[in-house]
DNA sequence: TGGGCATATGCTCATTCAGAGTATAAGTCC
DNA sequence: GGACTTATACTCTGAATGAGCATATGCCCA
């Protein structure tokens, strides 16, 4: 079926474009994700001028053979921190993303153990729901929304042409459940991207304006342009920006992170050894941004055999005491998706 | 809580390794995936000497504003077809994955609905069972796993060391199901690299044995070496070669794409504007490699509100005239996770 | 010492959903 | 007209889900 061998000639122009071809410098970054008492954080270090930012270095072609190993390298150098979990994230490559010529940047996940940090660059801490508040509803629907997003959305589809309208509209409903359509936790990207289009995060309101933008099937990698100059606690928008455009790689990360709860084991990889299980869903509410019903969350674990009874008890918890569980790795081999099966992330 | 404003003297170090940075090429590959009749297939040009492979081009930075731009631009040039969803699957960056020098391969994701293509490299459209004959399951358990693949892990099993014994025998179980652990359709590419391993595929052989690896969690991004020479019909080892490391790029779209099927209604970018609901069944069980339950099929696909009747009657059928279906875009604004919520894309 | 409070843990109940089977309708082929 | 093929409708059962109530076991403080 196949087509017979050689066809050198014509094959080589697959090649050929080549042309154009150029070489473009590639940045590695992590974002490195943990989760504090209740609240989910990730790792920024401090870029200088462009104020805070996540970890990120020049891919070492020398020293490092593979892409997981420069991660593991510049989170090493930056944190000394052990990770217990990688997962490439995404691409970033679009022209403009960075100042001075095209530098692709291939983002990580990263999980680890909550604890103090130190190293060259201040690396501190930052909670993910300083970046995006929208996105924590544990304490009931943000205000935020009805602030300044419903508001800034009416006017995006106020302004719109009569062809661009249908689309924009499904596309509010999609992202910020506008309407009668439902919040999904997950669309953490969607909904960053969509404020930026509507100009009201900092990194869109220190640059240009409105794109227009492709508006094609698929993930959108639009970049944001060089932001201001991010300083603490002083800062226009909603949430606060990072420097060039490591707030989005932020979204797609916690995107990521919450979609995989699901159906992968990950939290354990921010949990210690040992856990209650009221502990587990602290950290998995933190991350979803959600209040689970708790009877129902315990019931979850236990018949999903995720975790089992060290025998142990924790007498700090201010009533009865918790029994410790830990982790049964085993779950991976039994089972082909093995995760808290929030289907909808369902609340109480 | 973020630290004071400047320390640029401090944040120089984050940028300051570059001492060891380099340029990268750049390159762009698309996996181009359609639905014949029964099969699913992806789209291959001719790569020379080297064989069949992956359409593929260095990133014009002239041209390209986008990744994603750039990747369209390639399939249009090696096919003129018009693709109907992107998404980035993965970027390979391995040192070795290419002869000479390091070259980063920025993987896509792309479907089309399925017609004859023509173009300058000869492209066609390859059956993905063709290079992965074991995850085709629609006709029963494939052959090849009790002839070739289970003792191959048998043997490799056979020839570790006690340390190695139960990590390996973990990940045999986990991949192929060994013992009495479930096959999950979705780990397309987690089999792959055993079997690479295992040296039981073509590059494999071709290439040196045995490499060890870092056995870290997160998906591993190692690197095949460069193929022998891949010529139809001709080659040793399990399922057909690709050129480069192309096969593994085409085992990480297939995972990326089954595991969609469940979640994301992305059937519907291979299947024309109409459809029987048995045609959806159909291109479904291809791409799964799983035969489902019919009735069950309907109701789900009735319930999830995922498409809606036309009024019009396919008669070719050959038995009772089928009603024909259209996708209703709607609905990814009515769910959060619209799609064939077959969760473990349970068969009859 | 015992009540108030906080937390952990156990159990119930109604509803929905997934898996599997049976029955019927409406065409084609010979 | 009968055999065969395919489409479609309906039933049944056990499991999973969402929500609530009840009980156990600690602490704090009067």
């Amino acid at each position: 079926m196949p087509a017979p061998p050689d066809s050198a000639a014509a094959a080589g122009r697959v090649r050929a474009s080549q042309a154009g071809a150029s070489r473009a410098s590639i940045e590695l970054s992590a974002v490195l994700i943990s989760v504090d008492e209740t609240t989910p954080r990730l790792l920024t270090v401090h870029h200088g001028r462009e104020g805070l930012g996540l970890p990120s270095t020049h891919l070492d072609d020398r020293v490092d053979r593979t892409l997981q190993q420069g991660v593991r390298r510049l989170v090493g150098s930056e944190t000394g921190l052990p990770v217990r979990y990688f997962e490439q994230l995404y691409t970033f490559g679009d022209r403009g993303r960075a100042p001075g010529g095209r530098e692709l940047a291939v983002a990580y996940l990263a999980l680890a153990r909550y604890q103090p940090v130190h190293g060259p660059n201040e690396p501190s801490w930052l909670s993910c729901y300083e970046l995006f508040p929208w996105e924590d509803w544990r304490s009931g629907r943000p205000a935020l929304l009805d602030d300044v997003i419903l508001p800034a959305i009416d006017e995006w589809l106020a302004r719109s042409t009569l062809d661009e309208l249908p689309t924009r509209r499904e596309r509010a409903e999609l992202t910020f459940g506008v309407g009668h359509a439902l919040w999904d936790p997950v669309r953490v990207l969607d909904r960053y991207e969509l404020a930026y289009e509507l100009g009201i995060v900092g990194e869109a309101m220190a640059a240009s304006s409105g794109d227009g933008g492709e508006g094609g099937a698929g993930r959108r990698a639009r970049a944001a342009p060089v932001t201001g100059n991010p300083r603490a606690g002083d800062w226009r928008g909603i949430g606060m920006p990072l420097a060039l455009d490591h707030r989005r790689i932020a979204a797609a990360a916690l995107e990521r992170l919450r979609g995989k709860l699901a159906y992968r084991p990950v939290v354990f990889e921010v949990l210690p050894e040992t856990f209650t299980l009221s502990r587990l869903q602290q950290v998995v509410e933190a991350l979803a941004g959600q209040v689970l019903h708790k009877q129902n969350f315990r019931r979850l674990v236990a018949s999903a055999n995720l975790v089992e009874p060290t025998g142990e008890w924790d007498q700090r918890t201010g009533g009865r005491p918790a029994e410790l569980y830990r982790f049964r790795r085993e779950v991976l081999r039994e089972r082909p998706a093995p995760g808290l099966g929030l289907r909808r992330l369902g609340g109480p």
